[in-house]
RNA sequence: GGGUUGUUAGCUCAGUUGGUUCAGAGCGUUGCCUCGACAAGGCAAAGGUCAUCGGUUCGAGCCCGAUACGACCCUCCA
């Protein structure tokens, strides 16, 4: 059989990931293992797969694997959430573009659109995340909206409310008038931006005199109705409790006083608009302003503006200021940089804005959830978010949790005529409840809350519903799943949704939701610039995978993935891993070759020394990978598994015992090869599992259902440290000789002569062989005496002789002498002084003493060494 | 404004409880090599006063303080 020369993954990919469905390989079913769980961070259902996905879905997928490896019970849900706002905007558009209005439907007609374009175009990042490899239960997909967990927001809406947790009330929320509808404190993204302030000023009634204040806002001095000063500011005594008139539409306004106002902001004098800015609320509420609403939900003005009714807030802007000048009321403007809120969503300037919604009091909720992370009952990764937790959990804020939508879980509150409400689960329910607490009204015409739930509010319940353990609580599922392993997830969303599930598992489940949570890095271009739609500076995820394969690009996103830094994504890291599969597949090509030819003899070359060193370098690394996953240092796991299989197997294992061009290959070389190489597929398949179960398909003839995937991974045996320091020595000289051809442009054809002056012999004598085929040595020989007119090479305490026609300059050689002589004079200098002071002698601990005196011997040998090669150039 | 965090080779990053064979890795760069696994390759080399200043210590990339620049989060100055 003819093995390609290259590695092509695309086929590859696809035949193995059906094969793994095909077998049922990811279903968990509860039993009498451990079990490894970790719930997906539900994507938005109209998602589709970025980087940031990638990278976070890679990295549950490798700790998935190895623990299924580890012969645990694995079990990764993956599912969607609803996303309320983004998932209307979708349908809204859909139905734009059939020519139909959303205000034309009714609830029930919506709703069912909206279905369709979820059972249409929902989700397909689900079907993505499969050609990436990832090994989800598909049988276990969740949705936020599905019948049981819908019915679980119910019941914890319903639950808390009960509680007393739950209340409605008026509040200055933050309006996102694009989405038209309500949002949490959380969804506001503040950015700088560069403004101008507007100096307006108001004339003082029944005088001449004028009060000038400043603002960003000209727009909305139409819903003025005080204008507010520092009590203590001399500028403004005579003018408390006078009237202003508020230009354009004079209304007559009082001029209040308290201290909240920066005296040197400004002018110091402060227009209030109780009904458009929070502050300004709170200054309504205590001095009892009237509050006019000068805007319609979209953002547009309403008639109580008076002036231009049915503008948008920013036109107007731009239409008061000229006038206000025109009628010489504008007395300047500034540039200033400010803060303004917008929407997460939908990116649009925030309105605050008076309106009734539902809340959530947090504060007490959020103790045990506080403690969780303070205790370390649950670690966080890196731990430099707990300080970032703490310092939210400990100034929580009441969360509002109602959105004026359609698509979501429709609040379970009900209203009588008389606009008195209960919250029960249905209208049933709700008609027994008004009976009882409002046993007086007419209670006929009752009606359900028009909003729905914000989405966080069912996804924070996740971890938990999706073993059905709030609406059947104490099943098998949840009892065996829960808690979870492991939470990984990106940095942006541990209020929206890290704290609150760890709420919401303490509240419903008494108990954590999962051990640890890994938070990702932001994913960055190579410029640095933060990967976004707007910038179109993410690449296609798909064709990246269909050219280079699934493989490839896990590990170019995981070969830059330091832990809890952001990463900075390069193309070029991904043509890496496209290389990194093809190196591997070369090698299998090689150990394929041997069996092929026939050529695995009884007898061949001996090799113990290579076999017993590769063994323990290898036990070596699976010892240090094992701390790696213990501290999520994801990244180092690959980069140190890339080094095992590149540098230590290629480059000099497989070097070693590589037969000559006609011979064989002895049997014990060629079983030990083939363990070692499916140990390595082993310790590589959560990182790259295709190309992993393709060459360990490859390895040997395998049986029914003997796959990579579902192998025993291999655990870190003995590791004999004189094996390991006496390889590296080896090496080393085997370096040495060849940097001599190099730095002599000698060909590598051209074989050398070499004389050793080592204590050690047996070591040399035992990898003799090797020395002479990887240096290509013409001939090996001991000597007891330093060799005139030779290359002299030295480590540590050996030194060697290569006799060389070739002109040796002897002023370079004498310079590089003394250059490593005077470094190792300094070294020398160092220890001796250390060791001459007799604090370090007290201080210092024995193990550390001790290393010092053999630097001290090495460092004597070698200046000893180095004189003599430099007395004999002389 | 408050908080967290970072600054180590051209680039991206490792450097565990302070102890000079620890100043490292990968990529990139440079030179040589088509040698029967692999040019998506092989062999080798060059590259850093560990941001700056000061302190603690017998000893500091590592601890402490200040400065500069950056990142992120929070924030009611219109």
């Amino acid at each position: 059989m003819e093995i390609a020369k290259t590695y092509t993954p695309s086929e590859i990919e696809d035949k193995w990931y059906a094969e793994w469905i095909n077998k049922n390989i990811f279903h968990s079913e509860p039993d009498d293992r451990e079990p490894f769980t970790i719930v997906i961070p539900p994507p938005n259902v109209t998602g589709v797969l970025h980087m940031g996905h990638a990278l976070n879905n890679t990295i549950q997928d490798i700790l998935i694997r190895k623990a299924r490896m580890e012969g645990k019970n694995a079990c990764w849900v993956p599912g969607t959430d609803h996303a309320s706002i983004a998932t209307e905007a979708k349908v809204v558009a859909m139905l734009r573009e059939r020519g139909i209005a959303k205000r034309d439907l009714s609830r029930e007609q919506f709703l069912e659109y909206a279905w369709e374009w979820k059972e249409k175009y929902g989700g397909i990042i689900l079907q993505q995340l499969r050609k990436l490899g990832a090994s989800c239960d598909w049988d276990r997909v969740s949705f936020t909206m599905d019948e049981d967990y819908y019915n679980s927001v119910i019941k914890v809406f319903i639950d808390l409310h009960k509680k007393g947790l739950i209340y409605r009330g008026t509040r200055m929320v933050n309006w996102d008038p694009k989405a038209q509808t309500a949002l949490s404190d959380e969804e506001v993204n503040f950015k700088e931006v560069n403004s101008k302030l507007y100096y307006i000023q108001y004339p003082i009634a029944g005088s001449s005199d004028y009060i000038t204040i400043a603002t960003t806002r000209p727009e909305t001095i139409l819903g003025d109705t005080a204008i507010c000063v520092h009590p203590d500011d001399p500028r403004y005594y005579s003018l408390i409790g006078k009237k202003a008139i508020v230009p354009l539409i004079n209304r007559e306004v009082t001029i209040i006083a308290d201290t909240y106002v920066d005296k040197d902001f400004g002018t110091g004098a402060l227009k209030v608009t109780p009904a458009h800015d929070k502050n300004d609320y709170e200054l309504g509420k205590k001095h009892q302003l009237q509050s006019i609403d000068i805007f319609n939900p979209d953002g547009t003005m309403s008639e109580a503006a008076q002036l231009f009714i049915g503008l948008d807030r920013f036109a107007v802007r731009k239409k008061i200021v000229p006038e206000l000048e025109e009628k010489g009321f504008l007395v300047k403007t500034e540039d200033i940089k400010n803060n303004v809120g917008y929407s997460e969503r939908t990116d649009v300037v925030i309105e605050p804005r008076l309106s009734n919604q539902w809340f959530l009091k947090m504060k007490d909720l959020g103790e045990p959830a506080l403690q969780a992370i303070e205790k370390n009952n649950i670690v966080f990764h890196p731990s430099k978010y707990k300080n970032l937790y703490r310092h939210w959990m400990e100034d929580i804020h009441d969360w509002c949790i109602s959105r004026q939508l359609w698509w979501g879980h429709r609040i379970p509150a009900w209203y009588n005529e008389n606009g008195e409400i209960v919250v029960a689960e249905n209208l049933e329910e709700a008609q027994k409840a008004f009976q009882t607490q409002f046993p007086a009204a007419p209670n006929k015409n009752i009606t359900q809350d028009e909003d729905v739930l914000d989405t966080w509010f069912s996804s924070w319940l996740w971890p938990e519903e999706v073993f059905k353990g709030i609406t059947h609580p104490g099943n098998a599922d949840i009892s065996y799943y829960y808690p979870t392993n492991v939470l990984v997830t990106a940095p942006e969303i541990i209020f929206f949704w890290v704290a609150r599930m760890i709420i919401a598992g303490y509240e419903y489940k008494n108990q954590k939701p999962f051990n640890d949570v890994y938070f990702t890095g932001i994913v960055r271009d190579k410029l640095g610039r933060k990967m976004s739609k707007s910038l179109g500076n993410s690449p296609d995820m798909l064709e990246l995978i269909e050219k280079n394969g699934a493989d490839s690009v896990r590990f170019g996103i995981l070969i830059c993935s330091p832990a809890g830094n952001d990463l900075l994504y390069d193309e070029k890291l991904v043509e890496q891993g496209r290389n990194f599969s093809n190196k591997i597949w070369n090698a299998m090509r090689l150990v394929k070759g041997w069996q092929e030819q026939g050529k695995i003899t009884a007898e061949g070359e001996d090799n113990t020394q290579a076999i017993q060193w590769f063994d323990n370098k290898l036990n070596q690394v699976l010892a240090e990978i094992e701390t790696y996953y213990t501290d999520f240092k994801i990244s180092e796991i690959l980069s140190t598994i890339y080094k095992l299989i590149w540098d230590d197997f290629c480059a000099w294992y497989l070097e070693l015992v590589k037969p000559g061009r006609d011979a064989g290959i002895s049997i014990q070389t060629y079983d030990a090869t083939i363990v070692f190489f499916e140990k390595l597929m082993q310790v590589l398949h959560p990182f790259m599992p295709f190309v992993t179960e393709e060459i360990w398909s490859l390895l040997r003839n395998r049986k029914e259902n003997e796959y990579c995937i579902i192998s025993k991974y291999p655990k870190a045996g003995e590791i004999n440290k004189n094996t390991l320091a006496n390889a590296d020595r080896i090496f080393e000289l085997i370096n040495k000789i060849r940097g001599f051809r190099n730095e002599n442009n000698l060909s590598p054809k051209e074989a050398l002569e070499l004389n050793i002056l080592s204590t050690d012999e047996n070591l040399h004598l035992q990898w003799e062989s090797k020395i002479i085929k990887l240096a290509n040595i013409s001939s090996f020989n001991f000597i007891k005496s330093p060799m005139e007119g030779a290359k002299q090479l030295v480590i540590k305490t050996d030194e060697y002789y290569i006799p060389h026609q070739a002109d040796i300059n002897v002023e370079e050689e004498k310079e590089k002498i003394n250059k490593e002589l005077a470094y190792t004079k300094g070294f020398l200098n160092s220890v001796v002084a250390k060791l001459s002071n007799e604090r370090f002698v007290q201080n210092a601990k024995a193990d550390i003493l001790e290393k010092e005196n053999a630097k001290r011997l090495d460092a004597e040998a070698k200046i000893k060494a180095l004189e003599e090669a430099l007395s004999r150039l002389n």
